[in-house]
DNA sequence: TAATTGTTTTACCAATTGGTAAAAACCCTA
DNA sequence: TAGGGTTTTTACCAATTGGTAAAACAATTA
């Protein structure tokens, strides 16, 4: 039902439509990527492809828009005309409005455990795994901040629709997560804490910088983030996580010294 | 315009609606606070403060539906239903919606702000300026959920918005307290680092525990979040910035056990 | 009691919502 | 070049959206 025809042959993909739409906005008529005139369309591209590009497409401006405004903050109409279509063709790959926003919500999700899974790939190395975690999710903040705000948009709502999903893909890994916690504490690896409670403070730090990023750029006085800010929320994040969970040894150096702002 | 009559006197509020609305699902009759039978309507609150009520609930409802929805998620007659009101009635009190989202944000930004001055309280001791400030953006979760998840809503949105009154506001606000971290750090009593990048992660870990509680719960495997959830996460949240901030000396006690999941 | 003010209801409105049905256009293979 | 599958467009739809205008109701004051 999703993906159903085997791969054939191409598609122009660039057919203008006729009648403009009196009194419409231009609506954009499927702009296609900047073209790409090394080539010039040599039709081998197949078909299949052809509607997963589409499809794709649809499914990054509707990620874009429901990451700023949620999903009731958003229309089809608003999404089709993002990409160039109509209402109606988006209704032909996405069945309803739900169902678009839930195969935009599980990419989301595969996305944010990828970034998720330092502590399991250094089951050894306490230091270097949450090392790694931090760099990781922050990297994710960084690369992937509308991501971040879908996922956040839907748990903020209580996650109405995608609880099940959480739970069940979720929870899992960070109750992995956890264990590994715990073990290193039996095994004197590091200080005894709650490790539920060090995960929600590893998200949040961390996601914060994509979820917040309107007003941390205020209050950093810029008008987005830079990396430079981003190293200087790792090195604050990963000196601060450290001196909780390892066992004391040499103090870690400071992390930098106050801007004079 | 907005509280134009100087204050006469009561209304019983009570009149049920004669015609029940073919079809519509009971409008809950603006069923009023579940009565006050000890005074039983003695004809003496102000008309203004009748207003002040209805004005109140209105805000109280919007408040609830903008924190789970959005902006966008929500319309006008479901908040004017939620309280047992028509949507015109609604539009006597505020004149557009976004006119009623403007107040409901300037509320929350005022309950915001009045748990975010534990610094300037105490200007000559971090330590327990600090434990104060944490305490307090832990008690805001707490109390006032739907507030910070208001807030977190217009933020992650880019704050399309209140982006002019959080600049003017909330920003202030941060700088004066970044100015007093600065100014620990040059007198010796803590630590050198970016105080900006210190608040955002007491931003974070705090009201994380509002706007994720859902996804919270579910790792704690528990319905919703408990007065001890709270306190096991300002016991973390505490051990971890004192050790960050504060100059070394005894180390604190760990913060707890890790449960056995 | 009449006039005045404050509040709620009734009646609309054009635009937009998510969604359906079917015709038309497109594209490749036989 | 005809046919068949895939994709897009056209034409609708009922329900809901935010908002207006004015009538009706209620309460207070003159």
């Amino acid at each position: 039902m999703k993906n159903p025809a085997p791969p054939t042959t191409v598609k122009p993909k660039d057919a203008k439509p006729k009648t403009a739409k009196a009194g419409a906005v231009e609506p954009k008529a499927r702009a296609r990527k900047a073209a790409d005139p090394q080539v010039d369309a040599p039709k081998v591209v197949k078909v299949s492809q052809a509607r997963k590009l589409l499809e794709a497409d649809i499914l990054a401006a509707a990620k874009r828009l429901f990451a700023q405004r949620g999903f009731g903050g958003v229309s089809l109409d608003h999404i089709a005309r993002e990409v160039g279509a109509s209402k109606q063709n988006l209704l032909y790959y996405f069945p309803s409005k739900e169902e678009l926003y839930r195969r935009v919500l599980h990419g989301v999700l595969d996305v944010w455990l990828s970034y998720m899974d330092a502590l399991s790939q250094r089951p050894d190395d306490p230091e270097q795994a949450l090392r790694e975690y931090i760099a990781g999710k922050l990297r994710f903040s960084r690369e992937h901040p509308d991501d971040s705000r879908v996922y956040a948009n839907e748990v903020v709502s209580g996650a109405p629709i995608f609880s099940a999903e959480i739970a069940a893909r979720v929870i899992p890994a960070v109750q992995a997560d956890v264990a590994i916690l715990n073990r290193w504490a039996e095994r004197g690896l590091c200080r005894p804490l709650d490790g539920r409670h060090l995960m929600v403070l590893l998200w949040a730090s961390t996601q914060v910088y994509a979820d917040w990023a309107s007003q941390i750029s205020l209050v950093l006085g810029k008008p987005a983030l830079e990396e430079a800010d981003f190293a200087a929320a790792e090195a604050l994040i990963v000196d601060m996580v450290l001196r909780t969970v390892l066992l004391e040894k040499g103090a870690a150096p400071a992390v930098g010294s106050p801007p004079k702002s």
